[in-house]
DNA sequence: AATCAATGGACCATTTATGGACCATATGAC
DNA sequence: GTCATATGGTCCATAAATGGTCCATTGATT
């Protein structure tokens, strides 16, 4: 009794010149949703529209948004209760509670311990030509420092993060990322200079060398061991400073 | 910002009638779908507009847009399947900040396989009585699921995440928690009946103590290797349901 | 002339969407 | 309590959408 919801191709290449953005189909209605649970438009515990409502509102049939909803109620976002609504179950991680405020260098250290070396392991396994390539330019950057501990630091930094995309692995990236961004922002930075020596500088790269060539040669055994023992050291040399 | 892409009416009018300016053939439209994939103006796991929208938007042939879209498929952009559509299998390394739906099964485990381990050591070292208390609480949880493969998973992520809160680490205890959300809400876990049979349900149950007993008697050996074993085995759980 | 890519059309098999109906539960008004 | 309403759950028959395939034709290049 409405308006006739365009079904034929004819009225579509009529009204609209530009088509191509998007068909009405479950998967695009669960990802728009999917969006807006994430984005916070439907907090945490919040109710989303009836599935009439947001049928008409997507355009489809009502059989289509529940397709939708069934596919977020897979993926934990949302919960369906009879007769009450769709809720949503994906609690916003707004709890940033700054992370880096929390965490000291021997706490960042100890992650970087249990996680870089066997990163380095799926490093070996994943790695591809590009990324040994990119990983080879950082390595000349990072070598480049003149013993500067601000140069050395950002390019350090920036090897480890190669090695991270060298895993090809999208959860190890995005884990990753945000330990350099901890170990970026970490405000005890300060004695920086004083545990970046020349001397050590100069140590540290010695193992970045041995690190890619080790992964160079697909040595999975190798890379580990060599990665543990660079984290080690860092962890003695930052015990060593202040006791 | 990165958009320079449509070419004005006035432009094209006046570019058009030189015979070798908009020749449509599969390599251009090929070309083009790719370069939008990688753009990201389609995302992971979009569906493509439908073989004959195309057709119309390139103002070519359909069999023509068969041709491209066959291009794209070869070279692991796409994956096309019958009466569903033309899904982009590209992972675009643009800002996705749903991790969750970007991550397999097989890179989560790779991922829990090089942290958990050396988790497991730091909770040796730093776990108090209160940890110890709440882990041994956790463990009879996971121990009273009776074989159900649902309660099972459940517990089992608070077991671990327990051990995540036994470090006593801030940052890890941060990353675990992400780690948690992802095999939470990981829309894979279809086979999780498949995987998680009575007998692998007390297999695991019988490490999960072994692993407690370790941590309780402080011995940071035992207790790396039991969990090393313990999740090669549910990755070799995993690789083993469907070749 | 031969070749090759593109065209346009048709048909097929599978999957999805549609529209309607009816049921079961929850909520609030009375 | 009773009732009306709103909401999700289910089922069904039909229609539409979608990729897969084949074929005769066309146009350009070789």
């Amino acid at each position: 009794m409405n308006r006739p919801r365009l079904h034929t191709a004819e009225s579509l290449a009529e009204v609209e010149p530009r088509p191509a953005a998007r068909s009405v189909n479950s998967a695009t209605i669960a990802s728009e949703l999917r969006r807006e649970i994430i984005d916070g438009v439907y907090a945490y515990r919040d109710r989303l529209p009836p599935e009439r409502l947001l049928a008409e509102r997507f355009g489809a049939a009502r059989g289509t948004v529940r397709a939708a909803l069934a596919r977020l109620e897979e993926t934990k976002l949302l919960t369906r209760e009879p007769g009450r609504g769709a809720f949503v179950r994906y609690r916003g991680h707004a709890e940033q509670d700054d992370i880096a405020e929390l965490t000291s260098p021997l706490e960042l250290i100890d992650v970087r311990i249990a996680v870089e070396p066997d990163m380095a392991r799926l490093a070996v396994r994943h790695a591809n030509a590009q990324d040994l390539r990119r990983m080879s330019d950082a390595l000349e950057r990072v070598e480049d420092c003149n013993g500067d501990a601000e140069v050395f630091s950002r390019g350090d930094e920036a090897f480890h993060m190669c090695l991270a995309e060298c895993t090809r692995n999208p959860l190890m990236l995005w884990l990753y990322r945000h330990i350099n961004e901890v170990r970026h922002r970490t405000q005890w930075n300060i004695r920086k200079d004083k545990i970046l020596t020349p001397q050590a500088i100069e140590g540290y790269n010695r193992q970045h060398r041995d690190l890619y060539n080790a992964i160079v040669a697909r040595d999975a055994e190798a890379a580990t061991q060599i990665l543990n023992d660079h984290l080690k050291q860092a962890r003695a040399d930052l015990l060593g400073v202040h006791p």
